[in-house]
DNA sequence: AAACACACCAACCGCACAAAT
DNA sequence: AATTTGTGCGGTTGGTGTGTT
């Protein structure tokens, strides 16, 4: 039995192996995976036969393709709907898998982890980072939607009913219904509302500067080019007065022991919150955790760091 | 040019669940 | 009813390419 167990091969997979799975399915269909190593056809484990075919062989699959604007913009609308059931969310998205849902958001969540590792109030580059932060505003330079009729449509009748309306009607994505928290409201801001530990130095030149040029201005969005919901939100959250807070001990008294900070609705509501990074991680058990420096920046969508646009250096002020 | 950091992706692992025995 | 087997899913890891310093 040890002998068979070091028979199985691991791996990146070859062309012929491929060729032989493909077959396999030809034949058979995308079913008794197990015996396809224990008809001696190649020395995989079912399970990784069944992997390789749903991730890469399978036909019509966006390999090597990255998400649109709107895949995205499904992909976050999605798990803060349903959490982490990457294979649900990959039903509306054909041609994409669980895996590619998974890694997309996983990439998603490191860059953001970082962003606000580095937004960390005692990094020695805090500066910089908060005018990043500070900065971020909208870009009309959204990708546009890269739907295209050659995309074939899914062989799973299932992901067909789920996905149609997503994929032949763009505009069903961009219009799709939002979360009842979605009430964008901010497209001005004021310095007061950030607290990001500016020292009485760095707030000074940061008026200053608001006062002398033209700082990054968020327009009314137009039509066909706005925020994604989730940065709606998140620039709705920027008006909340204890969103400061978040990067401080600032005090606001009226949230009682500063230790469990709490940021108002959405992200406390416990019916909403299953609609949130948050609460979906909470829906897993992995986390029911208070908003946290190390825990807000997880909602945010992946367009507002993509357009992120660095303020000109203090000596073009 | 080299070193490093980061993003992306493919594949594996462990677990859960359902069907088969 | 209990056990085994097959399948699916989510989390994680390691490799590779690319950009940055």
């Amino acid at each position: 039995m040890e002998a068979k167990k070091e028979e199985i091969r691991k791996g990146p997979w070859k062309a012929e192996e491929d060729e032989v799975l493909i077959n396999h399915v030809k034949k058979y269909g995308p079913r008794d995976w197990s015996s396809i190593r224990s008809k001696g056809l190649l020395q995989r484990t079912g399970k990784s036969c069944r992997l390789r075919w749903v991730n890469k062989l399978r036909p019509n699959l966006k390999n090597g393709c990255k998400f649109s604007t709107e895949e995205e913009r499904v992909v976050i609308e999605l798990q803060a709907q349903f959490g982490n059931k990457w294979a649900k969310i990959a039903t509306y998205l054909p041609g994409r898998t669980d895996n590619d849902v998974k890694n997309f958001w996983s990439s998603r969540q490191k860059r953001l982890a970082r962003i606000l590792h580095s937004a960390a109030p005692s990094s020695s580059k805090s500066l910089k980072v908060k005018r990043d932060i500070l900065a971020f505003h909208y870009v009309p330079s959204v990708e546009a939607p890269t739907f295209s009729s050659s995309m074939e449509e899914e062989s799973s009748s299932k992901v067909q009913s789920c996905s149609s309306s997503y994929v032949e009607n763009p505009e069903a994505v961009r219009t799709m219904p939002l979360p009842e928290m979605v009430k964008p409201d901010l497209f001005s801001f004021d310095i007061n509302h950030f607290q990001l530990e500016l020292n009485p130095t760095e707030k000074d030149m940061f008026i200053e500067s608001q006062s002398q040029v033209s700082f990054p201005q968020i327009p009314q969005p137009q039509s066909g080019l706005e925020f994604s919901p989730e940065s709606q939100e998140l620039l709705s959250r920027l008006q909340d007065p204890y969103f400061l807070d978040m990067f401080g001990q600032a005090h606001a008294p009226e949230l009682g022991n500063g230790s469990q900070l709490s940021l108002g609705p959405p992200f406390y509501d416990p019916v909403v919150s299953c609609t949130s990074a948050a609460g979906a991680a909470a829906m897993d058990g992995s986390s029911n955790h208070p908003a946290t420096p190390f825990t807000f920046f997880d909602d945010f969508p992946v367009d507002v760091f993509d357009q992120i646009e660095k303020l000109p250096c203090p000596s073009d002020w």
